[in-house]
DNA sequence: GCAAGCTACCTTGCGATACAAGGTAGCTTG
DNA sequence: CAAGCTACCTTGTATCGCAAGGTAGCTTGC
């Protein structure tokens, strides 16, 4: 896993919450991610082709309505094999990063 | 930092040897990343013309001879900024990754 | 000394990610 | 009903990483 880190980072947000586009961005934007809507949405409707995301309808108060997206059942399954990745690669990463001073 | 990853184990890697390209492959797949040598050349061409690498010459008893890389002195102050920046995308990522449940 | 095979270096073409910029359309407000 | 905002989406560009293919030096065997 080299590419696909915010994709990682969407799905495990939307593990915990239903969510709409500008409401993902400033969840990573608040752990220093910054992403722009013209990278998401593209991504967003990539991940639900693939049936990993669903999303619903919503109308808000203040403006045209919204999609609110979340987790199907595959995509559930599929955070997990991103989490994995992700400790493997980290674990990878950080074993040559202590040094290989070994020799 | 989102790409990018494979090159700061590279740097990583040769922060603590010289090294050719063959030995760089097997460091990294030691630490379970596999990199082919069609992706290592043009990386680290562009390094050493962005001046970060040097190499020298030297010759092997079994065939052509090898460039053996290291870093410069800019490679040196470039590594201890991908190694920021890691730190920093790991620390956005965990903390995105153990949930925002936090509503 | 020359052909065959190995090693090492490098290039090209492709697919995917992320970004900037621009575009469409619904809703509210005056 | 026009202006402005919000929300969704598309297009074009740059870069990374990979597969495949190519060049050339060195050794080995005849």
């Amino acid at each position: 896993m080299r590419r696909g880190i915010l994709e990682f980072c969407i799905v495990s947000v939307l593990a915990d919450k239903e969510i709409y586009t500008a409401g993902l961005i400033d969840s990573l934007k608040s752990a220093d991610l910054i992403i722009t809507d013209g990278t998401l949405y593209p991504m967003l409707n990539r991940l639900q082709k693939a049936k990993l995301l669903q999303y619903r309808w919503e109308e808000s108060e203040f403006g045209p309505p919204r999609k609110y997206y979340s987790l199907t059942t595959a995509g559930v399954e599929y955070l997990s094999k991103l989490d994995t990745a992700w400790q493997d690669m980290t674990a990878s990463v950080e074993s040559i990063r202590r040094g290989t001073e070994s020799e």
